[in-house]
DNA sequence: ATGTCCATGTAATCCGTTACATGATTAT
DNA sequence: ATAATCATGTAACGGATTACATGGACAT
């Protein structure tokens, strides 16, 4: 269980729903720890089982209700208790990476392509980065909470333009292949 | 199933046993996709149900008797089709960086250890990779195939450099706060 | 008309991890 | 003696993905 621990990390900042978190996921935080919306429901159904949350539904006209979560004092404490614990290396996964390693068994055209693809990808992802330094850390005084939160986003930062650089090598060097 | 795809590539290099493969997705394949040895076993025996991989058992004196995984033509259609699916984007998972973006409720000072561990981890790593290089690939003429696991093996390299560098930054910025 | 957003979930399947289990050989 | 290596797996559990399901509001 980490993705429970992210989800109480998320509701520290303020009471959200499950909606909110399952949007939470597929931005910000979910730039270092990706959930679908299926398991934000899931898992926050055992974290309300085992009292580190509580939830409350808030009656809305016109659209369906809102169950809100907050985090309780237990919550916190789990929190706490889950940052001294080690980290797990994260897992390795990438198929493109495997396609290159099996070059002589694909289709290097396809390869070629899908390597653009991914470049796209990580541009894009460089662009929302600066986007969000821009307009929410750059020249301002930022609160403890707020300059980790840069401290992780300027890693995402490197990270994709190292990508980028990366995988325009690759490109090159399948090129060279060819020739 | 990409698991499948991955031994299957690997199988295409020389017959294999479970156990040889296992090794494999410790290392070398391993370091682009990782599996353990259950994962391995369990997905060879789907890999032979749909007859993608044949197995023959080998006797051998004093020790259990190998069983080794041949790929099948039916094997190699597979990876040829696999190779024209799109990849997936690599799932993001990393317990450090989400710490880092919880900074106000985690503790610094173990924190602080645990960038440490990691960037010890990655360090290990490169070294892996450079003998690795050294000793297989420079000052060689090269396959195609070996070309493409260069390619792979420059990414993991350069990849390696940058973890270090941006853990390293990490470190200062969390030093930063502190004064 | 069509699609997207809001908002919640269930079900089935698959993938990954941890633990359990065996047993001889070889190195320290 | 102790541990590591060789070599195979099963069982249980938990995490992740895909598909299914509902239904009003609002924009094009």
């Amino acid at each position: 269980m980490a993705l429970g621990e992210a989800i109480l990390v998320c509701l520290t900042d303020r009471p959200m729903s499950g909606y909110d978190l399952a949007k939470t996921f597929d931005a910000s935080i979910g730039f270092f720890w990706r959930a679908s919306h299926q398991q934000v429901y899931r898992e926050l159904a055992r974290l309300r089982e085992r009292g580190l949350v509580e939830s409350r539904e808030i009656e809305q006209s016109g659209r369906p209700n809102r169950i809100v979560h907050t985090i309780t004092k237990a919550g916190k404490q789990a929190v706490k208790a889950w940052s001294r614990k080690p980290v797990r290396r994260p897992s390795v996964k990438d198929e493109l990476l495997v396609k290159l390693y099996a070059l002589e068994d694909v289709d290097v055209e396809v390869l070629r392509e899908q390597l653009e693809v991914r470049l796209d990808q990580h541009r894009e992802r460089l662009a929302t980065y600066l986007r969000i330094k821009d307009k929410f850390y750059e020249g301002r005084n930022l609160t403890v909470n707020q300059k980790g939160k840069l401290i992780a986003l300027t890693m995402g930062i490197r990270n994709e333009k190292e990508f980028i650089a990366a995988f325009e090598q690759a490109i090159v060097m399948l090129e060279d292949i060819d020739a």
